[in-house]
This record gives structure tokens, sequence and C-alpha cells, in this order.
DNA sequence: AGCTCGCATGAAAACGTTTACGTTGGCGCT
DNA sequence: AGCGCCAACGTAAACGTTTTCATGCGAGCT
């Protein structure tokens, strides 16, 4: 007994496969009474109509594509726990292919996902304009996560790392402290650039007349570790120290253990992420939240939206707003918001 | 400029669609040369076959779902990685549709990749025999990820939860302690009831005339925190502490640093799971590892030998290996592996 | 009464593949 | 030379939908 086919289902209810189409898709043009019978028939067959021969012939797969690099925890899940959820909501459904480094897993990835898919969704540091046109129909609606590129016809939609470090720096500054120092990430790394520039940012304009630090680092901990007894080190020692990232920071604050420094009292620390291990480490770290779930949400809200009205949208350069969660490893106490 | 069809490749190689199809995929009954000459031409159109039309016809779609619960952090991440991974290698996409609660929702899940699957990778507490009955077709292959049915007709995968917890009983048993206390789960849970038939089982097994104390917990921190001051205010105290999973003995680790008992010289701990924050909590913890990844790389190859042979697969339930891991929080330094 | 209009319905084409089957031609055999 | 066979290739059916177009029919209008 295979699947029942649309044609079972006309039989059962002695109409053509046109008004079952009709009735089941609600397009209208049927009487109420024969569609009661069609979805009585359908329901009685247990039918469900075949996506395969759908797809065929609509052209439409309701499906999207999640294209994302070798990515490790929370990020990761939070990210497909967003997306996911919005998916649904619209009814779509989700195919993800993820753990890519290269660009040529990357490009043949999206290569195997043409056709299965509506539109794309890609978080990828390798992934530029030249890629997508080299890679993929231009037909195909693409929402690039967290990218440096902003050709036209392309959506972005962006964490707000620029607008998160200056407000974090900023806070730390208001808080008292004035030789703030920077533990930098990784530097072909696009989030970590964009920290810095908001660090060098909000330094020029709230401090102006406040040293500059910046020493190396790659988003490991042990960078972090090796960051903070090199900030020790220094003649003049920061007061506060922001990590571009959480790892770094939770690093660095084992150097300060281990050297004797306490925090916050003799030197501030503030983090950006805020991984779960942030709330768990002594003292809690002090850190850049950002809302993970809504910016997968907000990607596929927005792919949703190019699917459904492809040439209507112009192209779009969103970014997610953030908030600074303050714990304990700066001195002062008041939270700041931003959207 | 539509996508070019195997029709185009056709004509512009002067051959006809079915040589086209052969040579392509490799069936053999063409020449090298014609052949040479239709890969030249499919190269020169970039065609790339419509997924929708070789479905409706093979009725492979080459694609796997993976249906799971509201699940977060490093788990969800890990698993996805490890089926991502071993799919890829198998040349098959994945369907994920994830964060689902209800049994409703779980069967809605289900039946909306009717038909855009070729099997499926379950991982849910609400899904048992009686689920899959009503909700599947049954020629439809499936793998239960951790799952406590074992029906006929059905593979499963299970984590050694069970196995796991009698190594790291016996561990604390073995590094000099005899009271060992557990902090069991959540009581309907699967994982937790396995978790505590290990404890009582290693206990009867190794330290038959110690005494039992197990006190309730939800792996919640929250419920860590609280088991552990009920375990402090016993009137004989433990010796070691077995919390059923990580967040439970980081919560009960708290708990014992805020009544000022030292861990590990005053109470032995230990938790199950090896989730990131275990190494950065001080001391570090002491748990069971499982490998998350290779369970999702198992699970994912089990499901694609069915796939590939349907009827010859008997139903298999195989239990994947962990490995204690010893770090701080209880006394001795011997570690131990399992399969 | 006759005509038109609109609405419910049916017939059939189309989507792009795979594959069963038929056709051709060349070659070895008797 | 005649026969049959096999390899290479083409023709066409089939997969299960959606959708366009045609058809019939009842109602409302003149």
């Amino acid at each position: 007994m295979a699947a029942a086919t649309i044609k079972d289902v006309a039989r059962e209810a002695r109409v053509s496969v046109a008004s079952v189409s009709r009735a089941l898709n609600g397009g209208g043009g049927v009487t109420a009474a024969t569609s009661a019978r069609i979805h009585a028939a359908a329901e009685r067959l247990q039918y469900i109509p075949h996506a395969a021969a759908r797809m065929l012939i609509t052209r439409r797969t309701h499906t999207i594509g999640a294209l994302l690099p070798d990515l490790y925890g929370e990020f990761f899940s939070e990210l497909i726990r967003g997306i996911d959820l919005a998916a649904r909501a619209h009814g779509l459904h989700l195919l993800v292919s993820s753990s890519h480094d290269g660009e040529a897993e990357a490009a043949a990835a999206v290569r195997s996902m043409q056709g299965r898919v509506d539109g794309l969704l890609i978080l990828s540091e390798r992934v530029d304009a030249a890629f997508l046109r080299a890679n993929l129909p231009k037909a195909l609606p693409v929402v690039l996560l967290n990218s440096a590129v902003s050709g036209p016809s392309c959506h972005v939609l962006n964490i707000d790392n620029h607008g998160g470090a200056v407000a974090m720096v900023r806070h730390l500054l208001q808080t008292g402290h004035r030789r703030v120092a920077l533990i930098a990430g990784p530097s072909g790394n696009f989030d970590a650039s964009e920290r810095e520039r908001g660090y060098r940012e909000a330094m020029a304009r709230y401090a102006p007349r406040a040293p500059l630090t910046v020493v190396a680092g790659d988003f490991t901990e042990e960078s972090g570790y090796r960051a903070g007894h090199e900030l020790l080190a220094q003649a003049e020692r920061p007061q506060a120290v922001f990590a571009a990232n959480d790892m770094m920071a939770v690093g660095c604050l084992a150097a300060f253990k281990d050297a004797g420094v306490r925090v916050p009292e003799d030197i501030a620390l503030a983090g950006f992420d805020d991984i779960p291990i942030a709330r768990y480490v002594t003292p809690a770290l002090t850190t850049v939240r950002v809302r993970i779930a809504d910016f997968g949400r907000l990607a596929l809200e927005r792919l949703a939206d190019v699917v459904e009205h492809p040439e209507q949208e112009s192209p779009s350069a969103d970014t997610l707003g953030f908030e600074i969660v303050v714990r304990d490893t700066c001195g002062g106490t008041k939270p700041e918001e931003n959207s």
C-alpha cells in the first residue's frame, strides 16, 4: 500500500484531481459541499501531498538553507534555535549545512543546495560578493549574517560589535576608570576588528587624552591569559581591561588571579558575548550580551520577506541590538541598554 | 535565462536526454567519446539537475531529518555537528527541526517532513513506539536517540548513562570514599533514571554495606544548590556526592562553598556530561564525558545503513562509550576508560 | 424566451528527471 | 552470405502535482 496520491483522493471523492488541488490549497472555486467531501476523503486516505511533485511544478521548496562555519557551543545552538523557531512560524523547513571552514567546502555546499532551497542564510568569514556571484544564481535570495560585505543586491544583518564595544568602554570610563586597555581578537576577523574600532572610537570620544593600550589575542582563553600577564608587566598598568570576547576575559581573569591582582578592586575587567561561563566565573564577568536567538529569528524573517517579494525588497543592512550586563568584574552597578 | 535543464544539455551535446542521464549518473552504456561530449556540454551550461524532478521519479530525497527537543548549548551543537559532518560524508542533506516540546508539535513536525526525507533521526522524551505507529509510515527508516523504547523494527542508539554512572560511583568508592550520595535528576527523565540505576547498582556491587542517600534534583543549578545544603544538613554527611548532571554539581559546589565546606578535602564531588563550564569552576569538576559529536555521527551512519538496505538491517540497540574525566573535585588521579 | 454572465468543474499540458523498451548498426559466427 | 547478438543510443512513459483552458449549467436580465 503505497502512499495515497491526489488521484486516489479524487476517485474517493468522485471529483477531478483539479478540484482536489483547489479544495486543499484553498484557492477557491469549489462549493462548500464538494470541498467538505474532498477534505473528508483526504482525511480518510491520510493523504499527504508529495513534496517533490509540488516543488517541481511550483518552483518553491518551502525550505531555506543555512550555511554556517564550524561553530561551537552556545552561539551555534542559539542561532539555530532562533532560525528554526522563526522558520516553523513561517511554515518553512530548515536545511542546515554547518562546519565549513574552507571556501571550497562552502562553495560545494552552496551548490549542492541549489534547487533544494528558496533562499539562503549565510554566516561565513570567507563568503563575499565575489563568492556569491561565482557560486549562486543571482535570483536566489540571500541574507548574509555578520558579514563585512555590503554590496548592492545583497542583504546583510550584523551583530552590533562596534556599538557594543563603544558602550562597554564608555561604561568602564563612566565608572571611574581612565586607562582602559583592549585585548584584541584575531587580526583578520570581522567581529574582532569592529570591536577594536569601537574601543578606539569610544576612547577618542570619551577619554581623548587617556593612553591607548592594545595587546594581541586570538579569542582563545590562552591568549587571554598571556595578554593578562603582558598587561600587568607594563610600566603604567591599565585601570580597566576590555577583552574582545569572554573566553579571553576568562583567561585574563585567571592571569590576574595567579598574579595576586584583585578584580575589580585593583583592576576592572569586561568581556563580550555573554557566554554561559561568564556568570559562573568568580567574580562573575561583566560583558556585552547579544541575543543570538533574536539574531537568527530576524535573519530568517528578513529572508522570508525577500523570498516572498523578490524584487520589491531593496538591499538592507540591519544591525542587532545588545545590552551591557553588569556583574562583578568592574566597579559600577548602573546597567545600560541599547536596542 | 532560466536554469539549464537536461534537455538543453542534450541539445548542446547532440544526443538524447536519456544518454545525458546515463552519462552523468555513470550508469554505463555510453561511449567514452559521447560521455566526454556530454560532460563538456553540462559544464558549459552549468547544468545542475533539478532536485525535485529527480526526487519525484527516484523516490529518494538524499535528505535525512533530525527531530530534536528544545535543547540548549553544547549538547545541541555537538550533536548537530556530528550528524552534519557524517551526513556530508555520505552525500546526504540535513533537515533540522528542533525546539519541540509537546507531543503534538513533534507530530506535526514529523508529518511535515513526510516525503522530504529518506529517514529520520529522533531525539525526544515524548516519542515512543505508539507515536511512531500513529504518525509515520512504517516504511520510513527511523533511528531513535537516547530513548527508552526498544520495540522491534526500531533502531535505538543510547548514551551509556547507566555505565557512566556505575563507573563514576566505582571511581569514587575506589578513591577511598564509602558513603556516596546521589543528587538525582527529574523523575520522568530517561537519562536521570538510568543514571540513578547505575548509582544503585554500583553501590550494591562495590559497597554493599554503605548507606544509600538520594536527594531530589531536576537537572538545574538551583536544585543542585538546594541539594547541597540538604546533604550537609544530614546527620551522617556523605563523603562523596555524585550529581546526576554537571549543572547540579556546579550548584552543589556553590552550596558547599557558601557553607565553608572544602572540596575535595571535606567532601568529594562529581558530575555527568562534561559541559564546558565543568573545567572552569574551581575546583575543576570531575565528571563523565560523552562524545556527543560521535553520538550524532554514529546515529547518522546507522540511519544511512538502514536507508540503503531497508529490510536487511535488523533492529539494533547500540550504546555509546564514555570516559571518566578526573579533575580536582575528588581525591584520586587515576583516569578510567570504557569502550 | 433567449441571451449573457459567472461559477463550479473537468481535461490536459507542463514541470525535469529516470528508466523500460525499442531501434539501429556492426561484428562474429556458421 | 546470412543470421543473430550485443552495445550504443533514442523514444516515450511515468512520477504527482498545479494551472490554464474549455465546458456545462443555472440564474438574472431584457
